[in-house]
DNA sequence: ATTCATGTTGTGAT
DNA sequence: TATCACAACATGAA
């Protein structure tokens, strides 16, 4: 479920919540819930892999992390880690990770670094890319802090379609590959969303657990890689490597 | 049955 | 102090 996209969808399958009272509150995580118990909801709101609800006073955030699972109006077998009643309808969160936020979400958050945000800022992202010019491009679309809500599956797809090798470091790009893959970040996580509302995303992978390059043919190579350690699938002859 | 992964944080060793 | 390997959490597909 995790990357931004997926969080959009929960966000606006979520957003019927919104204005209602939670009428009852239960689950299994040590967070104190019955915080929430009478309160209303102001707000529903997105950053990146974050899933917020804004009360009056405080917040709660929502992480589902690698295996965290919702359902609207319905319950799965296992214990949810929290569950919230309206009056029209039910929200349930499993396995994931909850934190009161007390601070103004407009404060806590910076939302020019959410790419799916109205409030993205390219030109931001370009301020914090060059303050890492040693940072290696796998790394540096999985910052958060500088493009939240992308993962590790729109990490290896940008980085295909702009046929930029995953090991590039930041301060070595031309302008011109620093803007596409600034671009490339927000544009492929609406791709992404637009597939996944549609039950189309794994078809549309290109490299992200493929084997073969879609463009010349030849084997992807597949590592861990950066200091992320994380999966990169990508193509020695499509991918080109800018080092400094 | 076992392994691994769309993620992040915290701990303890070096 | 910084860096890093590893653990922890938790689920389900291959």
């Amino acid at each position: 479920m995790p990357e931004g996209p997926s969080i959009v969808i929960l966000r606006e399958a979520a957003s019927v919540f919104a204005g209602e009272c939670v009428r009852e509150v239960g689950g299994n995580s040590r967070l104190d819930l019955a915080r929430m118990q009478g309160l209303r909801i102001h707000a529903v709101r997105s950053w990146g892999k974050h899933f917020l609800l804004q009360f009056e006073d405080f917040s709660l955030r929502v992480h589902l992390m690698l295996f965290g699972s919702y359902r609207i109006d319905e319950r799965k077998d296992t214990a949810a880690r929290l569950s919230l009643r309206f009056d029209n309808g039910e929200l349930n969160l499993y396995a994931c990770s909850l934190k009161y936020i007390e601070d103004d979400l407009d404060l806590a958050y910076d939302w020019s670094g959410d790419v799916m945000s109205d409030a993205w800022s390219p030109r931001a992202a370009r301020l914090k890319l060059k303050d890492h010019p040693t940072m290696r491009v796998c790394d540096a679309l999985l910052q958060q802090s500088i493009f939240a809500g992308v993962g590790n599956i729109i990490k290896n797809e940008v980085l295909f379609r702009i046929r930029l090798h995953p090991e590039s470091s930041v301060g070595a790009l031309p302008p011109r590959k620093l803007t596409e893959l600034i671009r490339e970040a927000r544009n492929y996580s609406f791709d992404f969303l637009a597939w996944k509302k549609t039950f189309v995303l794994k078809k549309h992978w290109l490299v992200y657990t493929k084997s073969v390059c879609p463009r010349c043919r030849i084997p992807l190579h597949r590592a861990h890689l950066g200091i992320t350690h994380r999966r990169s699938f990508y193509c020695g002859r499509c991918q080109i490597r800018h080092d400094g």
